[in-house]
Parts: structure tokens; sequence; C-alpha cells
RNA sequence: GGCGACAUAGCCAAGUGGUAAGGCAGUGGUCUGCAAAACCUUGAUCCCCAGUUCGAAUCUGGGUGUCGCCU
């Protein structure tokens, strides 16, 4: 094996990607490096579904509940974060399995993308957002084409939130580039694994699990959430799960139309991860079936290297 | 057994003679600084048969099914 083999292991959530990394780690003396967007945050660790106390004291884990959850966590923090634990854990002779279902993270670290350029500017972006409120999306587009035609050509007039991005991007450089202009990373050798799982089933799966989650005490750690002062304005706080208890905890709905909202958001999210996996045409694709256990998740993809 | 109502996509549902609104769910997709985010895309010939008509989801007759009421 060559000295900087990067695993990862991919998939829509509820696969149980988690698990299989963990017996995965010990057959190959690794270490696991999270890239889960919702994982990165402390205390939200049922609704994230992070691995238990005890798996995490299995096999060294990196990168779970590292920023309180008012942290604004964005990819080039993540790449930064990402880099470090890998060339750290490769300078120990240990192989690194990263692990999550956050598309955009793990483009940070396959691709040489390159965030560079300065920090966001936050009153700028603010500026920008109260613009696009008072003058409408169409206005705003039309700005951006005349800042960088291109761009503008990449992203659809209502989506504004992009929209806006690229008007920052150009403002402090030279805009948004596209995925295209990158390369896959040469600094490692990339094992990317992403386990799929009969569509019927993972939904079956991932509505027993919302079930799950709330038996484990979900709603005590929104409420708790709640208390230390987290807003539901916080993009941590618009994780699925979160975000539709808050809105029971203040009183807007129903408990049950709540779960049942929160299973019908992570079956959606769930296939926009699987059609983002579909991108990654080096991908070795693992069928998981409901019944198999984590250790032959891990033979699995041990015969298919 | 009798009387009445209804029968439109997986679900809810508009449309009462001129060629099938809409919503939900699902599907497929986009993606370089909020990504568990944001955004885009998409489906039926109207229970069955016969008839009237230039033309029927819409009218008539028969059948089937569902619901309600009555004996």
């Amino acid at each position: 094996m060559k000295y900087n083999t990067v695993y990862i292991i991919a998939g829509p959530t509820a696969v149980g990607k988690s698990s299989a990394a963990i017996s995965l780690a010990k057959k190959l003396d690794g270490e696991i490096v999270n890239c889960d967007s919702v994982q990165l945050y402390k205390y939200m660790d049922i609704g994230s579904a992070k691995p238990s106390d005890e798996e995490l004291k299995e096999v060294p884990h990196h990168l779970f509940g590292i920023v309180t959850p008012d942290y604004v966590m964005t990819a080039a923090t993540y790449q930064k974060l990402a880099f470090a634990v890998i060339n750290n854990i490769l300078s120990r002779g240990k192989t690194p399995i990263v692990v999550g279902g956050t598309g955009l993270y793990l483009n940070s670290i396959l691709y040489d993308m390159d965030f560079a350029t300065k920090e966001e500017d936050n009153h700028r972006r603010i500026e920008l957002e109260k613009m696009a409120e008072a003058k409408g999306p169409e206005y705003m587009h039309n700005y951006l084409s005349g800042l960088d035609p291109e761009s503008a050509a990449r992203i659809h007039p209502n989506n504004v939130r992009k929209v806006i991005r690229a008007i920052e991007a150009f403002e402090q450089g030279d805009g948004i580039k596209s995925l295209r202009e990158c390369r896959l990373n040469p600094d490692y050798e990339f094992r990317l694994f992403a386990l799929s799982m009969d569509r019927e089933e993972l939904y079956k799966r991932i509505n027993g699990r919302v079930l799950t989650l709330v038996r484990k005490g979900l709603i005590d750690e929104v409420k708790n959430l709640r208390a230390m002062g987290y807003s539901k304005n916080l993009s941590s706080m618009k994780g699925i799960g979160y975000k539709e208890l808050f809105s029971f905890l203040d009183g807007e709905t129903e408990l049950k139309p709540a779960l049942l909202k929160i299973m019908k958001n992570t079956r959606r999210y769930a296939k926009r991860q699987i059609t983002w996996l579909k991108r990654y045409d080096f991908a070795r694709w693992i069928d998981v079936r409901p019944s198999d256990t984590a250790d032959m998740i891990a033979d699995r993809i041990l015969e298919n290297i």
C-alpha cells in the first residue's frame, strides 16, 4: 500500500457508513476522519447520528464534534481541517478513512479545489441579501450577468443564494470556478467506495431510524440546544431533524407532522446524495443489503481494493 | 332487498360537450466558501361496455365497485 492512500466511504444517509468504517479501520489499522457537515458540531449527537461514545473509542475518530453550533463552518475551513488531520494520520503510518455524505466537503479533498482567496465578507453578503430581498431574483441575476456573464449562465436566476455567492466571489477575486476546471488532488491516492442500497429498503430504514432517534432522546437534545441559546437561524440548526423540531417546540406544528417531515426531508437528502455520488466515475459501488453487518460490508470493501 | 351519492395519476382534487388546473408524494438532475443548504425537471387521456354527437371525462343506457341511508 502506498504511503499516501486515503480511503473514502461515502453513500446516502442511513446505509451504514459509520459502522462499516469502524470495522474497516480495525482491519486496516486506520483512523476515521469525519466528512459530515453536521457531525462536525458539538451537542448535535443524536440528530446527526454520530457514532456512540463507545464506538468513538473503538478506533481513533477525528473531526467529530469539534465546533459549537454557532460556528459558521465552510467548505474552505473544512478542507484545511481535513488535510491537517489526513496528513497527520499518514505521517504516523496509519490509514486515513474519510467517512461522510457531505458532497461538497468530499470534493474539497478529492479535487484540488482552490479556496485560497480572502475570507468571506459577511457585511457584503448581508448587503447583497438585502438587495435581493428588495429587488428580486431577476435583478440580482442581471447584475451578475453584467459582472461575470459566464457564471451567470451557469446559475439559475431563482437560485438567489448562489447568485449572491457568485457576485461576492467576483468582487473579491476571479469569481466562482467550476468543478470542471479541477483535477483530482494529486497529493493522495484515493480509494472511494460508495455504499448503496435498494431505494425502497433505504427509505424504510430512514423512516425507522427517525423513530429510533426520537426514542434515543432527539427531542431533548433539541430542547437543550434551544436552552443553550442556539437559534434556529444558525446553519447548524437547519440540519434535518433540528429545524423540524424547532418548529415543533415553538408550537408551530404538532409532533407527528414534524416527524413525518423529518422522514421526508431525510429521504430527499439521501436521494440528492446518491445523485451527487454518481458523478464520481472512479467510485466503486458497494451494494448493501439491510441485513448486512458492518463486518460484511468492510470485507466487501477489502475485496474490492 | 330498496333508495341515494360517488367513481379523474400513488394520494387529495378542479373541470358538466370542444380536446385533462392545482397540491402532496415520487422521479431525474444542477453544484468551488451557509451544502442535512439552495435551485431545476417531470407523469393521466378521466372504472368497463354500448349509444347520442362533427366532437364526451363531461349527455343516455347497461355493467362493476365504493360509501351512506332505509327495510
